[in-house]
DNA sequence: TGAAAACCTTGACATTTGTCAAAGCTGGCG
DNA sequence: CGCCAGCTTTGACAAATGTCAAGGTTTTCA
């Protein structure tokens, strides 16, 4: 499971990053069933994930308790409440699996401690930020600038991997759509 | 001019922040009137600014070659497309001033050698960095999980200064629905 | 300052999207 | 492997939002 992890680190590092394994030791190998509830909303968020394998996803509540999801994430990328996480608020959000995972968590201090004695930890996570950041932007965008058939077009191109994967219902619930007009505009494409 | 900008990175690193002056000598003044445009999407963005003065849209063209907002900075924040200006990558967005500006404007390689010489200076990039996300993710969270007139109560709690300030068709481009939903919907309140 | 342009509001109507219900399907788990 | 909760699709209708148009108001800038 740490492969995963330390050929994404390289990836990123390049292949003579000396301190691999000493930021693979801080990360606690998890294995968990589908549907397991990660970070629930008011608590403060423990840990950064990165999946191994699987997916995740972020999601809040309407107003009628319906989960609408933020963000969904595939395996060989992280996950986590980066707001909550930093600051140690109570997170906003919650996040669960939506298959069975295997997850490299990192906590607060392993965290920190890597950021002060690892100097290219440093970087992996403004890159984890970075990333996370532009892909905000790109979704906003399709918000404010789409209706819900461009918004299902620009899934296909963009997301192809989502739609043949994951439920309708959570698919709609990330385009901030019901099932039914989920379902209604794939037939017509 | 340069004051607001001083004053703004000593609330973030401390008073006795050493390199404060270093830091200012890198910034460009530029006084601008309203609608200039900044960024054109397609070009590269060669600054970061920081807005002294004035207020500043960050938008996109929908189907129809409408303008959608995808953020509004106002004075005492930066603003710049930070992908597009980190990776020397063509803007998918444009930014345009909304009211006469004073700005601050950093090009790239000044950009770096503060990354490089002023320690600090990372430090209140990946604040810009945080913040920029967290303002993303608030914001998609009310498109996915909010209809037009709880968007419009969501603005009115958080972002009650745009009410005020902008016309309503920009704070509709905002908020992702007409102009005349957004008139409809305020007379409701 | 005054003319032109842009903006705001309101009405009527069109279109999109949501809601509820029912029936068939599927896949996760015992 | 089979059952059942949960998912998907479809229809009919309701509600939300968009579009177009017109008239009044405000803002801009020459």
């Amino acid at each position: 499971m740490l492969d995963v992890l330390k050929q994404h680190i390289i990836d990123r590092l390049g292949k003579d990053a000396p301190n691999v394994e000493e930021v693979l030791r801080h990360f606690k190998p998890v294995r968990v069933r589908r549907n397991t509830i990660l970070l629930r909303h008011g608590e403060v968020c423990k840990y950064v994930w990165f999946i191994a394998k699987g997916c995740v996803q972020v999601f809040v509540y309407d107003a009628e308790a319906n989960e609408m999801t933020r963000d969904i994430v595939l395996e060989n990328n992280w996950v986590s409440e980066l707001i909550s996480f930093g600051n140690r608020q109570p997170a906003t959000e919650n996040i669960r699996t939506v298959e069975p995972c295997e997850l490299l968590a990192i906590d607060r201090e392993g965290f920190q401690k890597m950021m002060e004695t690892v100097p290219q930890f440093e970087m992996v996570y403004r890159q984890i930020l970075e990333a996370s950041y532009a892909n905000s932007v790109y979704r906003l965008n399709t918000f404010v600038s789409m209706d819900a058939l461009d918004r299902v077009k620009w899934l296909m191109e963009f997301k192809p991997r989502f739609l043949n994967r994951l439920s309708n219902k959570l698919v709609a619930s990330y385009l901030g759509i019901s099932q039914e007009t989920l379902s209604r505009l794939k037939s017509k494409l």
